[in-house]
DNA sequence: TAATGTACCCATACATCATAGGGTACATTA
DNA sequence: TAATGTACCCTATGATGTATGGGTACATTA
Protein backbone atom coordinates (compact mmCIF):
# COMPACT_ATOMS: atom_id res chain seq x y z
CA UNK A 1 0.00 0.00 0.00
CA UNK A 2 1.60 3.11 -1.21
CA UNK A 3 0.02 6.36 -1.31
CA UNK A 4 1.69 9.13 -3.86
CA UNK A 5 0.54 12.75 -2.55
CA UNK A 6 1.19 15.71 -4.71
CA UNK A 7 1.22 18.97 -3.01
CA UNK A 8 1.11 21.29 -5.85
CA UNK A 9 -1.52 19.92 -7.43
CA UNK A 10 -4.43 21.50 -7.40
CA UNK A 11 -6.56 19.01 -6.60
CA UNK A 12 -7.68 18.62 -2.43
CA UNK A 13 -5.26 16.32 -0.85
CA UNK A 14 -8.25 14.67 0.53
CA UNK A 15 -9.00 14.04 -2.80
CA UNK A 16 -6.07 12.34 -3.44
CA UNK A 17 -5.95 10.01 -1.27
CA UNK A 18 -9.40 8.62 -1.19
CA UNK A 19 -8.74 8.31 -5.31
CA UNK A 20 -5.76 6.44 -4.52
CA UNK A 21 -7.13 4.54 -2.07
CA UNK A 22 -10.08 3.25 -4.69
CA UNK A 23 -8.12 3.34 -7.11
CA UNK A 24 -5.97 0.37 -5.15
CA UNK A 25 -9.48 -0.91 -4.47
CA UNK A 26 -10.03 -1.17 -8.04
CA UNK A 27 -6.98 -2.52 -9.18
CA UNK A 28 -7.34 -5.44 -6.32
CA UNK A 29 -4.17 -4.20 -4.70
CA UNK A 30 -6.42 -3.68 -1.79
CA UNK A 31 -8.77 -6.61 -1.07
CA UNK A 32 -11.64 -6.74 1.15
CA UNK A 33 -11.17 -6.75 4.72
CA UNK A 34 -7.74 -5.30 4.51
CA UNK A 35 -6.06 -3.26 6.78
CA UNK A 36 -5.33 0.08 6.13
CA UNK A 37 -2.42 2.37 7.88
CA UNK A 38 -3.80 4.39 11.14
CA UNK A 39 -4.73 7.82 10.53
CA UNK A 40 -1.86 9.57 12.24
CA UNK A 41 0.52 6.84 10.70
CA UNK A 42 -0.66 7.80 7.28
CA UNK A 43 -0.71 11.25 7.98
CA UNK A 44 2.67 11.24 9.07
CA UNK A 45 4.09 9.52 6.52
CA UNK A 46 2.30 11.55 3.45
CA UNK A 47 3.74 14.75 5.69
CA UNK A 48 0.26 15.88 6.06
CA UNK A 49 -2.25 16.49 9.05
CA UNK A 50 -3.63 14.21 11.18
CA UNK A 51 -7.67 15.87 9.49
CA UNK A 52 -6.65 15.95 6.21
CA UNK A 53 -6.47 11.89 6.20
CA UNK A 54 -9.10 11.79 8.96
CA UNK A 55 -11.85 13.65 6.46
CA UNK A 56 -10.47 10.86 3.43
CA UNK A 57 -11.63 8.23 5.82
CA UNK A 58 -14.37 10.04 6.77
CA UNK A 59 -15.39 9.85 3.55
CA UNK A 60 -14.67 6.98 2.08
CA UNK A 61 -16.27 5.44 5.39
CA UNK A 62 -19.52 6.83 4.12
CA UNK A 63 -19.39 5.72 0.50
CA UNK A 64 -18.98 2.36 1.84
CA UNK A 65 -15.63 1.79 0.78
CA UNK A 66 -13.74 1.31 4.19
CA UNK A 67 -14.58 0.31 7.87
CA UNK A 68 -13.78 1.56 11.27
CA UNK A 69 -13.49 -0.84 13.78
CA UNK A 70 -12.64 1.74 16.40
CA UNK A 71 -9.65 1.10 18.71
CA UNK A 72 -9.10 -1.93 16.48
CA UNK A 73 -8.30 0.37 13.11
CA UNK A 74 -9.58 0.77 9.58
CA UNK A 75 -9.84 -1.95 6.99
CA UNK A 76 -11.77 -2.15 3.25
CA UNK A 77 -15.39 -2.72 2.77
CA UNK A 78 -16.87 -6.14 2.07
CA UNK A 79 -18.25 -4.33 -0.80
CA UNK A 80 -15.95 -1.84 -1.62
CA UNK A 81 -15.25 -3.39 -4.99
CA UNK A 82 -18.63 -2.24 -5.82
CA UNK A 83 -19.12 0.71 -4.13
CA UNK A 84 -15.70 2.52 -5.13
CA UNK A 85 -16.91 2.83 -8.72
CA UNK A 86 -20.31 4.50 -7.60
CA UNK A 87 -19.89 8.39 -7.16
CA UNK A 88 -22.34 10.19 -5.22
CA UNK A 89 -21.82 13.73 -6.77
CA UNK A 90 -22.58 12.47 -10.12
CA UNK A 91 -26.26 12.05 -8.56
CA UNK A 92 -25.38 15.36 -6.85
CA UNK A 93 -24.92 17.19 -9.98
CA UNK A 94 -27.27 15.46 -12.27
CA UNK A 95 -29.98 16.75 -10.06
CA UNK A 96 -28.85 19.97 -9.28
CA UNK A 97 -28.58 20.47 -13.21
CA UNK A 98 -32.01 19.99 -13.76
CA UNK A 99 -32.92 22.41 -11.19
CA UNK A 100 -31.00 25.26 -12.57
CA UNK A 101 -31.39 24.42 -16.11
CA UNK A 102 -35.48 24.80 -15.08
CA UNK A 103 -34.30 27.88 -12.80
CA UNK A 104 -32.39 29.74 -15.93
CA UNK A 105 -35.09 28.47 -18.02
CA UNK A 106 -37.57 30.87 -15.81
CA UNK A 107 -34.74 33.66 -16.50
CA UNK A 108 -33.59 33.48 -13.51
CA UNK A 109 -30.98 35.32 -12.65
CA UNK A 110 -27.99 34.10 -11.45
CA UNK A 111 -27.68 35.73 -8.94
CA UNK A 112 -31.29 34.85 -7.77
CA UNK A 113 -30.59 30.99 -8.17
CA UNK A 114 -27.35 31.46 -6.01
CA UNK A 115 -29.07 33.54 -3.53
CA UNK A 116 -31.33 31.13 -2.64
CA UNK A 117 -29.18 28.06 -2.92
CA UNK A 118 -27.23 30.16 0.23
CA UNK A 119 -30.46 30.64 1.83
CA UNK A 120 -31.36 27.39 1.62
CA UNK A 121 -27.34 25.92 2.66
CA UNK A 122 -27.92 28.17 6.15
CA UNK A 123 -31.37 28.38 7.25
CA UNK A 124 -31.26 24.27 7.61
CA UNK A 125 -28.23 23.92 9.39
CA UNK A 126 -25.84 20.96 9.43
CA UNK A 127 -23.53 20.60 12.18
CA UNK A 128 -19.92 19.01 10.84
CA UNK A 129 -17.96 19.10 7.72
CA UNK B 1 -43.87 58.75 -6.36
CA UNK B 2 -41.69 58.50 -3.44
CA UNK B 3 -38.98 56.06 -2.60
CA UNK B 4 -36.68 55.81 0.71
CA UNK B 5 -33.50 54.84 0.21
CA UNK B 6 -31.15 53.29 3.28
CA UNK B 7 -27.38 52.76 2.27
CA UNK B 8 -26.86 51.62 5.51
CA UNK B 9 -29.42 48.88 5.28
CA UNK B 10 -27.83 45.37 4.70
CA UNK B 11 -30.95 44.56 2.31
CA UNK B 12 -29.29 45.25 -1.37
CA UNK B 13 -29.65 48.67 -3.16
CA UNK B 14 -31.88 47.17 -6.24
CA UNK B 15 -33.79 44.91 -3.71
CA UNK B 16 -34.99 48.07 -1.78
CA UNK B 17 -36.21 49.44 -5.01
CA UNK B 18 -38.01 46.64 -5.98
CA UNK B 19 -39.59 46.03 -3.01
CA UNK B 20 -40.95 49.55 -3.13
CA UNK B 21 -42.22 49.61 -6.26
CA UNK B 22 -44.19 46.37 -6.00
CA UNK B 23 -45.61 47.34 -2.64
CA UNK B 24 -46.63 51.07 -4.04
CA UNK B 25 -48.41 48.96 -6.91
CA UNK B 26 -49.94 46.66 -4.18
CA UNK B 27 -51.19 49.74 -2.02
CA UNK B 28 -52.78 51.04 -5.22
CA UNK B 29 -50.00 54.01 -5.03
CA UNK B 30 -49.03 53.16 -8.76
CA UNK B 31 -51.91 51.89 -10.76
CA UNK B 32 -51.03 50.11 -14.42
CA UNK B 33 -49.66 52.17 -16.93
CA UNK B 34 -48.59 55.11 -14.31
CA UNK B 35 -44.89 56.20 -15.45
CA UNK B 36 -42.08 55.81 -13.84
CA UNK B 37 -39.17 57.82 -13.31
CA UNK B 38 -36.28 57.57 -15.81
CA UNK B 39 -33.48 54.96 -14.74
CA UNK B 40 -31.38 58.48 -14.77
CA UNK B 41 -33.27 60.78 -13.06
CA UNK B 42 -34.38 57.96 -10.70
CA UNK B 43 -30.68 57.00 -9.57
CA UNK B 44 -29.59 60.93 -9.42
CA UNK B 45 -33.12 61.35 -6.85
CA UNK B 46 -31.31 58.34 -4.72
CA UNK B 47 -28.06 59.15 -5.01
CA UNK B 48 -27.00 55.84 -6.50
CA UNK B 49 -25.94 54.34 -9.33
CA UNK B 50 -27.48 54.27 -12.95
CA UNK B 51 -26.92 50.55 -13.01
CA UNK B 52 -27.98 50.05 -9.45
CA UNK B 53 -31.89 51.31 -11.14
CA UNK B 54 -30.90 49.75 -13.88
CA UNK B 55 -31.09 46.47 -12.11
CA UNK B 56 -34.14 46.70 -10.42
CA UNK B 57 -36.21 47.82 -13.57
CA UNK B 58 -34.65 44.92 -15.60
CA UNK B 59 -36.05 42.62 -13.07
CA UNK B 60 -39.42 44.34 -12.14
CA UNK B 61 -39.78 43.82 -15.97
CA UNK B 62 -38.88 40.19 -16.11
CA UNK B 63 -41.37 39.75 -13.65
CA UNK B 64 -44.17 41.48 -15.04
CA UNK B 65 -44.43 44.03 -12.79
CA UNK B 66 -43.25 46.99 -15.45
CA UNK B 67 -43.13 47.21 -19.01
CA UNK B 68 -40.35 49.48 -20.48
CA UNK B 69 -41.32 51.15 -24.24
CA UNK B 70 -37.96 52.01 -25.38
CA UNK B 71 -37.20 56.12 -25.77
CA UNK B 72 -40.98 56.51 -24.57
CA UNK B 73 -39.81 55.35 -20.71
CA UNK B 74 -40.94 52.89 -18.18
CA UNK B 75 -44.61 52.29 -17.26
CA UNK B 76 -46.72 50.29 -14.47
CA UNK B 77 -47.23 46.52 -16.32
CA UNK B 78 -51.01 46.05 -16.94
CA UNK B 79 -50.89 42.77 -14.89
CA UNK B 80 -48.56 44.44 -12.23
CA UNK B 81 -51.17 43.75 -8.83
CA UNK B 82 -51.26 39.89 -9.58
CA UNK B 83 -47.78 40.02 -10.75
CA UNK B 84 -46.09 41.36 -7.74
CA UNK B 85 -47.13 39.17 -5.73
CA UNK B 86 -45.97 36.02 -7.23
CA UNK B 87 -42.51 35.32 -6.07
CA UNK B 88 -40.47 33.65 -8.37
CA UNK B 89 -38.19 33.13 -5.86
CA UNK B 90 -40.11 31.28 -3.70
CA UNK B 91 -40.12 28.15 -6.38
CA UNK B 92 -36.68 28.17 -6.65
CA UNK B 93 -36.17 27.91 -2.80
CA UNK B 94 -38.74 25.21 -2.68
CA UNK B 95 -37.41 22.77 -5.64
CA UNK B 96 -33.62 23.61 -4.12
CA UNK B 97 -35.21 22.87 -0.50
CA UNK B 98 -36.82 19.23 -1.74
CA UNK B 99 -32.98 18.35 -3.45
CA UNK B 100 -30.60 19.42 -0.97
CA UNK B 101 -33.02 17.97 1.81
CA UNK B 102 -32.56 14.40 -0.39
CA UNK B 103 -28.59 15.20 -0.58
CA UNK B 104 -28.37 15.79 3.15
CA UNK B 105 -30.80 12.29 4.09
CA UNK B 106 -27.72 10.54 1.72
CA UNK B 107 -24.92 11.87 3.97
CA UNK B 108 -23.68 14.09 1.20
CA UNK B 109 -21.31 16.83 2.63
CA UNK B 110 -22.34 20.79 2.70
CA UNK B 111 -18.91 21.37 1.18
CA UNK B 112 -19.51 18.21 -1.44
CA UNK B 113 -23.22 20.31 -1.94
CA UNK B 114 -21.56 23.59 -2.49
CA UNK B 115 -19.08 22.00 -4.78
CA UNK B 116 -21.84 20.52 -7.20
CA UNK B 117 -23.50 23.23 -7.23
CA UNK B 118 -20.70 26.11 -8.40
CA UNK B 119 -19.54 23.67 -10.64
CA UNK B 120 -23.41 23.31 -12.53
CA UNK B 121 -23.41 27.47 -12.27
CA UNK B 122 -19.88 28.00 -14.03
CA UNK B 123 -19.88 24.87 -17.00
CA UNK B 124 -23.08 25.52 -18.32
CA UNK B 125 -22.51 29.57 -18.41
CA UNK B 126 -25.21 32.11 -18.99
CA UNK B 127 -24.03 35.53 -20.52
CA UNK B 128 -25.18 38.81 -17.92
CA UNK B 129 -26.26 38.86 -14.57
C1' DT C 1 -30.43 67.99 -29.75
C1' DA C 2 -31.97 65.63 -25.85
C1' DA C 3 -33.83 61.81 -23.52
C1' DT C 4 -35.00 56.85 -23.42
C1' DG C 5 -33.40 51.93 -22.12
C1' DT C 6 -29.55 49.14 -22.81
C1' DA C 7 -24.90 47.23 -23.22
C1' DC C 8 -20.13 46.84 -22.52
C1' DC C 9 -15.49 47.86 -20.37
C1' DC C 10 -13.15 48.65 -15.94
C1' DA C 11 -12.51 48.49 -10.67
C1' DT C 12 -13.25 47.91 -5.41
C1' DA C 13 -15.07 46.47 -0.89
C1' DC C 14 -17.01 42.88 1.37
C1' DA C 15 -18.66 38.38 2.63
C1' DT C 16 -18.52 33.46 2.36
C1' DC C 17 -16.37 29.15 2.00
C1' DA C 18 -12.85 25.20 1.11
C1' DT C 19 -8.65 23.54 2.32
C1' DA C 20 -5.22 22.68 5.49
C1' DG C 21 -2.97 22.99 9.63
C1' DG C 22 -1.91 23.10 15.07
C1' DG C 23 -3.40 21.67 19.30
C1' DT C 24 -5.94 19.19 22.96
C1' DA C 25 -8.98 15.80 24.62
C1' DC C 26 -12.12 11.80 24.95
C1' DA C 27 -13.79 6.62 25.44
C1' DT C 28 -12.52 2.27 24.13
C1' DT C 29 -9.74 -1.85 24.41
C1' DA C 30 -5.66 -4.75 23.86
C1' DT D 1 0.06 2.28 29.03
C1' DA D 2 -0.46 2.77 24.24
C1' DA D 3 -3.00 2.99 20.10
C1' DT D 4 -7.51 3.45 17.82
C1' DG D 5 -11.03 6.76 15.64
C1' DT D 6 -13.20 10.89 16.78
C1' DA D 7 -14.45 15.53 18.35
C1' DC D 8 -13.64 20.14 19.55
C1' DC D 9 -11.03 24.69 19.78
C1' DC D 10 -8.61 28.45 16.79
C1' DT D 11 -5.99 30.06 12.67
C1' DA D 12 -4.62 31.34 7.86
C1' DT D 13 -4.77 31.36 2.89
C1' DG D 14 -6.79 31.42 -1.41
C1' DA D 15 -10.78 31.35 -4.39
C1' DT D 16 -15.21 33.03 -5.63
C1' DG D 17 -19.27 35.84 -5.99
C1' DT D 18 -22.12 40.00 -4.80
C1' DA D 19 -23.11 44.71 -4.81
C1' DT D 20 -21.95 48.91 -6.25
C1' DG D 21 -19.68 52.31 -8.63
C1' DG D 22 -17.43 55.06 -12.88
C1' DG D 23 -17.23 55.56 -17.57
C1' DT D 24 -18.44 55.24 -22.47
C1' DA D 25 -21.32 54.11 -26.16
C1' DC D 26 -25.32 52.68 -29.00
C1' DA D 27 -30.06 53.01 -31.69
C1' DT D 28 -34.31 55.05 -31.29
C1' DT D 29 -37.48 58.88 -31.47
C1' DA D 30 -39.64 63.20 -30.05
Amino acid sequence: MEIQIDIDDKVPLFTQVMEQIKQAVSSGDLAAGSPLPAIRQLASDLGINNKTVAKAYRLLERDNVIQTKGYRGTFIHPDAIENCTTDLNIWVTTELTKSITAFRHANVTDSEIRIAFADVMNTNETKGN
